[in-house]
RNA sequence: UCCUCGAUAGCUCAAUGGUAGAGCGGUUGGCUGUUAACCAAUAGGUUGGGGGUUCGAGUCCCUCUCGGGGAGCCA
């Protein structure tokens, strides 16, 4: 007997092998049983004959409730009839364990509010599987295209005294009497790792108690910050750019059943390929003003704005040179238009937005200093910080991108609470 | 935080202010190739909580709670 999963079944043709699985759904026909097992690496149909396992067996199986546990031995065969091309023809078969509850999550017809309440088993449908491989293979793909591209994974603390963002939107929590943070960003770590390991990155959550009820928020998401050393805000595109269609490239190659699964439209994702337009901010406003969107100087992008420029591009572009103004401290002035920063945002097609958003930083000590006094913030929380500016500045560049944007544009499905297995989102932390 | 829609069987949804319904799921039975199978029978309800209007409220009004969608902000 060898060791099986359903992934491998084509290279078990014609051998007995035995499956350790749950039950999925189970369809009766008189004398046979049609069950679909699922054991985590895939589904097949088992078809369960009377005769060949005998009374008793076949009345066990035939009350089984959906996601019992069982293992199944039997003859893998290629069958046309079956919906994964392969099935096994059942022999031997032990209950492990036997549902005596009625499973909540069906087939079909399902809201999204439940489902969420339900997220526990709700992964272990078809669909669900499919997304979390995905995110498995983005998240792999990331760690292996910087590690290959000579980057150094440099983790940045979860718990933070500094906010790099402002104070509106972070978690607060009690750190031995003082106050402390959830991190909303591992940026100004990188900072400090970039000027020691030369390229860094950090890929971990973060948290932003931000109250948005959009398709694209959570309340903790996971990024991958990427932050180089004597590297300007162009060539940090071309990173981006680079690190962007590798994900694509990997998706396509590794989980292309998994994509089927959810209906992803793949042309789509082929049709992606460099280079990447690059369109300054008062461009896309002129671009946005000839559909009738009325922007000004400083106005922001908005959500309808980003389908807009996604129609008009059908690829992902990168905006640049956004008003200063609207721009954390830390982005670096554009000596050729100082109304600007040396920043940019990568916006996916198929109206999924914003996947990165990264700048060239300040590395001029008195510039950053007078920022963060602008800003509002206490210099004292930031002055290891500044001393990265006092000793040895170099120009240097980094961006985030978020892990579960990313996901939810390879799997062409509409919120990214899907794309995460325990999404966090403002009205729910359970399960 | 704001706007908006909603809450009826385990789930998805019906029900002119006048008897609480269906499909799916559950249970029981039938069927030797089912494809979210099909056929038959059967159980299952304090209509989210509280208050009000009315002869009469699932339905109208107020309020609270919870959920969906969207805005702002962002990855």
């Amino acid at each position: 007997m060898k060791q099986f999963t359903i992934s491998k079944a084509n290279e078990y043709l014609q051998q007995d092998v035995t499956i350790n699985g749950w039950v999925y759904n189970i369809r009766t026909s008189g004398k046979i049983l049609f069950v679909i097992v699922r054991d985590g690496t895939g589904f097949i149909q088992c078809v369960v004959v009377k005769s060949q396992v005998g009374e008793e067996t076949f009345e066990n199986i035939k009350h089984l409730s959906q996601e019992s546990s069982i293992a199944f031995t039997g003859c893998i065969k290629e069958d046309q009839r079956s919906p994964w091309g392969y099935e096994m023809e059942v022999t031997e078969a032990r209950v492990v364990h036997a549902v005596t509850e009625e499973y909540p999550i069906q087939l079909k017809d399902h809201g999204v509010g439940f489902l969420s309440k339900y997220r526990h088993l709700w992964i272990r449908t078809p669909s669900q599987r499919a997304i979390l491989m995905i995110r498995a293979e983005v998240v792999q793909s990331i760690r292996d295209f910087l590690n290959n591209n000579g980057f150094v994974n440099f983790d940045s603390p979860i718990i933070t005294g500094s906010a790099p963002e402002g104070t509106t939107s972070l978690f607060t929590l009690d750190y031995f009497g003082e106050q402390a943070y959830l991190s909303q960003s591992g940026q100004l770590y990188q900072e400090a790792g970039a000027m020691a390991l030369r390229r860094v990155y950090c890929l971990g959550p973060t948290f932003r108690a931000e109250k948005s009820k959009t398709r694209r928020h959570l309340t903790e998401f996971w990024m991958v910050e990427p932050e180089m050393a004597y590297c300007d805000v162009k060539e940090s595109m071309q990173i981006q750019e680079g690190l962007t269609l590798y994900i694509i490239k990997r998706v396509l190659e590794h989980c292309k059943k998994e994509l089927i699964t959810l209906e992803r439209d793949i042309q789509k994702l082929e049709a992606v390929q460099s280079p990447f337009p690059r369109v300054a901010y008062e461009d896309i406003l002129s671009l946005l003003n000839k559909h009738d969107r009325d922007k000004k100087w400083g106005d922001d992008i908005t959500g309808l704005d980003e389908t807009i420029i996604s129609n008009e591009y059908d690829q992902p572009v990168f905006i640049t040179n956004f008003p200063k103004e609207s721009k954390p401290f830390y982005m670096k002035e554009s000596q050729d238009d100082p109304r600007t920063v040396l920043g940019s945002d990568l916006m996916a097609p198929e109206g999924y937005g914003e996947i990165i958003g990264g700048s060239q930083r300040e590395d001029d000590l008195e510039k950053l200093v007078s920022k963060i006094q602008l800003a509002g913030l206490n210099p004292e929380t930031y002055q290891w910080y500044i001393d990265l500016r006092t000793f040895g500045s170099v120009p240097h560049s980094g961006f985030g991108m978020g892990v579960e944007r990313m996901t939810a544009w390879m799997c062409g499905i509409d919120h990214i609470r899907e794309t995460i297995p325990f999404p966090r989102t403002i009205e729910r932390i359970y399960p």
